[in-house]
DNA sequence: AAATATACCTGACTGC
DNA sequence: TGCAGTCAGGTATATT
């Protein structure tokens, strides 16, 4: 599943191959994505060049000079470099072809995937309400200690948040609070600032070991799938119920927090 | 306003 | 071997 650091690697991946290359056509063989994709797209796409490929949370922003594809992997997408005329597969829904002879595609078995074109994409409704990255500077301790004063939702769903602050999911959630020594379970207004400065050392070193993860194992990214468990060998919390802690061998519990599955440790974490 | 539930979708897995 | 049922998970949106 493409979390923070797998679009972060898919867009690193991709980039390199369709900078400075002009969009000939796009083909869309399924618009039902997470919202049906828009006719505007096949008309304003063609015709530009790649200027570059950002990321902002989890959506890959292909940009051109006259406007921006908007591309969230949502559970189960990737993308990935192809020549022109690779066979396509039942989730292939999208491919971009470009002059240079390769084409972008997009696959998606479970289609919570969307793809948008704006002129304006960090303007754009589904993004113009995030919280910032969790690897920037404004992403800190009393941030994070301001922004939860009051609020009795558990520290977990607070920062899985994407209001709160982007790229935080269920899996590095456990893993980070983990980390930090906090249960999940606790208000997040009940969590005093020193914790938060432990609790946000931990997001990024979380996300940014899995980058680097990604960055190596997702190595031979195009034309594979890229779905490799990549982050499974480091995880010390989330999928472990009733292993032994690393740290005090305790079994590892396991809750339900807002429909998710969440992994701590009882006596490690307080 | 904040918190919680729901919807979207299908591959992988479980139990009969 | 097949089949029905369950689960997973990001996030906008609806409901409480």
């Amino acid at each position: 599943m493409p979390e923070l650091p797998e679009v972060e690697t898919s867009r690193r991946g991709i980039e390199p191959h369709i900078l400075d290359t002009r969009v000939t056509r796009i083909i869309i063989r399924n618009r039902r994505l997470r919202w049906p994709v828009s006719k505007t797209l096949d008309r304003e796409l063609p015709g530009n060049t790649i200027t570059s490929v950002t990321r902002r949370a989890k959506y890959l922003l292909i940009n051109t000079s006259s406007g921006t594809a908007i591309l969230h992997l949502g559970m189960s997408g990737s993308v990935f470099v192809v020549d022109h005329g690779t066979p396509a597969g039942v989730h292939d829904h999208v491919d971009i072809d470009f002059d240079s002879g390769k084409t972008l595609r997009f696959r998606d078995p479970r289609r919570f995937g969307s793809l948008h074109w704006s002129t304006t994409p960090l303007k754009h409704k589904l993004l113009v309400s995030l919280g910032p990255e969790p690897l920037d500077d404004e992403f800190n301790a009393i941030y994070l200690w301001q922004r939860s004063r009051g609020r009795r939702v558990s520290i977990k769903q607070f920062i899985m948040n994407a209001a709160i602050v982007v790229g935080v999911g269920n899996i590095y959630a456990s893993e980070a609070l983990f980390m930090a020594g906090i249960h999940p379970r606790r208000a997040a207004g009940r969590v005093a600032l020193p914790r938060y400065e432990l609790l946000v050392a931990a997001i990024r070193n979380v996300l940014s070991s899995a980058i680097r993860a990604g960055g190596t194992t997702l190595r031979d990214f195009y034309g594979g799938d890229g779905e490799a468990g990549y982050f499974r060998q480091q995880l010390e919390a989330y999928g472990r119920e009733g292993e032994a802690c690393r740290r005090c061998n305790t079994p590892i519990s396991a809750i339900v927090q807002g429909q998710r599955s969440t992994f701590y440790c009882k006596n490690c974490q307080t």
